[in-house]
DNA sequence: TCTGAAACATGCCAGGA
DNA sequence: TCCTGGCATGTTTCAGA
């Protein structure tokens, strides 16, 4: 799929900001405003833009304390990863989960209030998953960089 | 900061989807348009609500090859790691940059086209920074979870 | 794919319980 | 904190180029 100069700036200004109306978007552009609410509706049915969501501070909904944590299955039977994947989907706390390659078979993103919660987590949900060989817990000192914006 | 079931109600439709309105929120909660106004104002003033952004599709885009680099400085002076978070969030395919515990010092999540377009990013941008000790790239092989929403 | 206009829905504010 | 009502604004559709 190919994007002209247009719809970059739309799918950019979108992405920081899904809130701006289609007129402040077409003052911009210089457009009118049904062109650019076209171009939008387009990039939406084409499911380039996938959805608008609302993004949350973590610090005041007190989910701050970030953790990767790297996991090994003991086997890897297709049966057993299948089987984690859809234990793992169903943990609130785990905010994201990439099965990659390496030393270790998966690396999830989670977020809790404090350590203590996160022992809970880790000794009440996670480790509790059957096949689970080992982890690997790192935590998040500060965050330098956390965007949503893909830059085309 | 605490908030009563509505609220979190609330913070979990719009994490969801943000493009409903506070008529449909009102329906969902059985109350009226302007009650279910006031709180989402009330989450947005006290930036519990960060920010409304649209979230677009990696394929679509071509940005499905996701690596996760974990990386060290040679040495940890301030002015080191300062320089190094500076330049860092410049770069377009770094969409998220953590300053961790444990054997490395950060972890970035890179998106880029493919695997040349990976080696491009290394070789004439990460690798370029200074003090950059080491790195391990971890490549991802699929998405188990990756969502937006905190569960309140 | 664009412009401009008209119809419709929602956002947003006032006034009050 | 909630409600009802009303005006301003933006969204959406349509005709025409």
């Amino acid at each position: 799929m190919t994007f002209d100069a247009t719809d970059r700036k739309i799918l950019m200004l979108l992405q920081q900001d899904s809130t701006r109306t289609t007129k402040e978007l077409s003052l911009k552009l210089n457009l009118s405003v049904t062109a650019v609410y076209e171009r939008v509706k387009k990039l939406e049915r084409e499911g380039v833009v996938d959805r608008y969501v609302a993004v949350l501070n973590q610090k005041k909904v007190n989910r701050a304390f970030v953790v990767f944590c790297h996991l090994k299955l003991t086997q890897h039977a297709k049966e057993y990863l299948t089987h984690f994947e859809q234990e793992v989907v169903r943990l609130d706390e785990v905010i994201e989960c990439y099965h990659v390659s390496g030393d270790y078979d998966y690396i999830l993103k989670i977020f809790v209030a404090d350590m203590e919660e996160y022992r809970e987590f880790m000794v009440t949900k996670l480790t509790t998953l059957k096949h689970i060989g080992s982890t690997h817990s790192t935590f998040m000192i500060s965050e330098v960089k956390n965007t949503n914006v893909i830059t085309l």
